[in-house]
DNA sequence: TAGATTGTTAATCGATTAACAATC
DNA sequence: TAGATTGTTAATCGATTAACAATC
């Protein structure tokens, strides 16, 4: 059996700058194969078959095969993937090792939720500020990083390189905010006022719009299918310890 | 031509209850639909075709038609849709007059962003309690709700009907906090925490994971593959203003 | 070598788009 | 009526799964 590494170094696997189409299907799992994989080095994993991740992910093997053999092949025959490799492989192209410069633009809950997790660090992304109109927040540090007036903004991004901003302002600021950042130059963004913002809104432009009231909506949805089933008796065995559905009309909210 | 809701008392058109087989990816549309029909009628827009909401949204007609034929006729022939009624149709689809009733778990930034956003409310879901351990949150009342002990928690479920549980706690306690809420009776998860839990975790649990680092990878991804589209200069074009690519190594954080 | 597991092709399945008859 | 636009079928496209030869 041969060494957990020596086949790493093996003959050119594909190179990922020159690859060719991937389907958009495939580049929304790599950040899932991202978690996972670096859950599994945690434990100390060193080796995994498509089949065992495959079980964890609850997705099929050959899809993970398939997935991964997009950007060339990451495995060998007979062992499976190195964990390590297959990390770093995802890694590459997910643009790590890029390491992003970003500002937060508006110091409220969710933009100080964002700047104290270690959502940022884990991906290599750095937050280099928070702006705010608010005077209660500016000059406050907030996880590591100061909040700036919106007014300094201009002459921050002519000294900072700012490859991408998060929007956290409020929703009727949203579009107004962005277009004052894209004049600025900053051509990325990630998205969370609920404005739905448009990448034809300036040239080149990456928005990436983030709506959790859809995925709450989903889960509405999902309740609301389920008091159905149970309404319809389509659902055969009654399950128990289940308060939701039959419910009494007072609804005081006790505060 | 006819009175702009005359039609609407028409022909029975599809019992939503006895709806047959959607798939995924119909359901996965509705809450846009939803956030755009809320915005037409903020707009006083009374109709639309499928044309024109196809244009707005940036999708084909085809697919707007096709999606709403899965639930039964909501539009008319050579009139379009009418948005009050369209809306009132997605709404019912998502179960938004059910009313749920959620707590939140977990009283950091992201729990009390949540809690003082419109989010809820506009989605007829009611956050009756926050949730946590620190004695400097317990007692507060963040967004008009009052944060409780944990340690009520069980009193407080045998009290009042909880539909859904937010979880926003820390990472490492995600699992355990979940086990404990499952044990109180509450079967359906919106999860903020990263940990990616799992519905077999518990009999006919539904659990929303939400995995914001995974949006944030995905604009990391989009940045790459720009930088390495310029650089191979397959990019005619030159982009002005581009500040992201060519950058010095120098990168003091300037706090 | 024999066993295991990938890489890859072919088959299936599902989702989107195009087209047009129905009808308001 | 004529024009507009849906509802719906058929055609295309893309994504997933199954199967197995290649190979470690």
């Amino acid at each position: 059996m041969q060494t957990e590494n020596s086949w790493i170094s093996g003959s050119e696997q594909g190179d990922l700058s020159e690859r060719t189409y991937v389907s958009p299907a495939v580049i929304r799992r790599l950040p899932r194969y991202f978690r996972y994989l670096r859950e599994l080095i945690r434990q100390g994993k060193m080796r995994i078959s498509s089949g065992e991740l495959a079980s964890m992910m609850h997705v099929t093997a050959s899809q993970i095969r398939q997935d991964l053999n997009c950007f060339g092949g990451f495995g060998q025959q007979g062992y499976g993937y190195n964990v390590q490799y297959l990390y770093a492989k995802i890694c590459e192209l997910l643009g790590v090792q890029m390491g992003i410069q970003g500002i937060i633009v508006g110091a409220g809950d969710l933009g100080r939720a964002l700047v104290r997790s270690s959502m940022f660090e884990k991906r290599n992304v750095e937050i280099v500020s928070l702006f705010d109109v608010d005077p209660k927040q500016i000059g406050r540090v907030v996880g590591n990083v100061k909040v700036r007036d919106m007014a300094e903004l201009e002459d921050f991004c002519a000294r900072v390189p700012v490859d991408m901003a998060v929007l956290t302002v409020p929703k009727d600021q949203a579009s107004e905010v962005a277009g004052q950042l894209m004049r600025l130059g900053i051509t990325a963004f990630w998205n969370f006022t609920g404005k739905e913002l448009n990448e034809s809104e300036g040239e080149g432009v990456i928005m990436e719009n983030v709506h959790l009231g859809d995925s709450l909506m989903i889960l509405n949805y999902r309740l609301c299918q389920r008091a159905l089933g149970e309404k319809s008796g389509k659902n055969e065995k009654k399950k128990q310890g289940e308060g939701a559905s039959d419910r009494t009309a007072s609804r005081k909210k006790d505060l």
